[in-house]
DNA sequence: GGCTTGTCTGACCGATCGGTCAGGGTCTGA
DNA sequence: TCAGACCCTGACCGATCGGTCAGACAAGCC
């Protein structure tokens, strides 16, 4: 055997991403790497410190551009915040659509992981941004609801070439999001509470 | 001890759906949910047959009213069925957070237990519904980010009132669902896929 | 008192997990 | 030729998982 590191190092990277995609992070284990490479499983620990850090390898790049995205929008607020949160968030999503897959659902834990710490923040700002920085509920509620459903959305088509994905989120989420300044439109749902 | 066999169960039954809410499904040992009611974990399995049929029971009342959705479902077709299907599913959304809280993320996975193989043709059917049963990528894709969206958005603001959750995703989902017969509206994206 | 029934538990099981470690091959440069 | 760096592996480890089982204990009936 005994291949060039940066060979194998890269086949690793390439398996586990096929499988956490298809399993998880958590439900996909060293063993099911290994075997999917052709290697042992003490071949993986070899090149990565542990299982966290192959998942850091493979997340870098797209932590990169969201961090890049949460830079662009710092100085930003309003309309414009908002969109370049929406262009943003929608372009990242489609090209990122395997490591979104690969975190799908497991959020909640993997967020505890030092290296992935920054993404609760930065989607916490993207949610703002996207809502207008409006407290109003259904501002909110539909700022998630379009994160959420975007991610999940570009996971699952995988196979849709990125320019229809793209256009087609795009129109959605101008066509969804509360434009920002109106103080009250139409609906006033039940009562709002600025009491 | 010695309590009634009807009060341990339904103990055992709301500590693993608190547990279940918090760390999830896979993420929730059967030891957790032991300690959260102040039993031994032997304790909780004499009580259920194994951890599936915990999570089965604790499903059952959501599952109903979306079979019973399906159902209405099935006998309609285009505007009928895309307003059916919007007003449907938001309200079960609603009503059910806590239970979407539970399976959030672990579908992939959960689907494949018999208990809940159902779940995927409805929320299939439901996306075609919602998408107006149009073949269109684009009515698609809105409707899978609507309901992905919707699930996720209710897991995360469970205390938000029922009344304003709903009528905020109500408002949304008409706002940004493609109306049924329109063939094609202003934004052509690529080129559609009639070959 | 005995006997049954229902409730509960500690001890245990096999499987699997992430991770360690000593050592075996192979290549390379002095 | 040979030392050392590099790549890789089988065997092993402790921890944890879902699940089993024999038996303890209390309550009710005869």
């Amino acid at each position: 055997m005994a291949r060039a590191v940066s060979e194998t190092h890269g086949e690793i990277l390439a398996a586990a991403a096929r499988r956490f995609a298809v399993t998880g992070y958590r439900g996909t284990s060293l063993q099911d790497i290994a075997r999917e490479v052709g290697c042992s499983k003490a071949t993986v620990l070899y090149h990565f410190a542990n299982k966290e850090a192959l998942l850091a390898e493979l997340m870098a790049p797209a932590i990169t551009v969201l961090t890049d995205l949460d830079d662009q929008l710092s100085g930003l607020t309003g309309a414009a915040a908002q969109e370049v949160a929406a262009v943003g968030f929608v372009d990242l999503a489609v090209r990122f659509r395997r490591e979104i897959a690969v975190l799908r659902g497991e959020f909640p834990e993997l967020l505890r992981q030092p290296a992935f710490a920054c993404i609760q923040q930065i989607s916490e700002r993207l949610r703002d941004a996207l809502a207008g920085h409006s407290d109003r509920p259904s501002a909110r509620i539909i700022a998630v609801v379009l994160l959420a459903g975007i991610s999940e959305a570009c996971a699952e088509f995988v196979d849709v070439p990125e320019d229809d994905l793209r256009s087609a989120l795009l129109t959605l989420v101008r066509r969804a999001v509360e434009p920002v300044g109106t103080p009250l439109p139409q609906t006033p749902m039940t009562e709002d509470k600025d009491s």
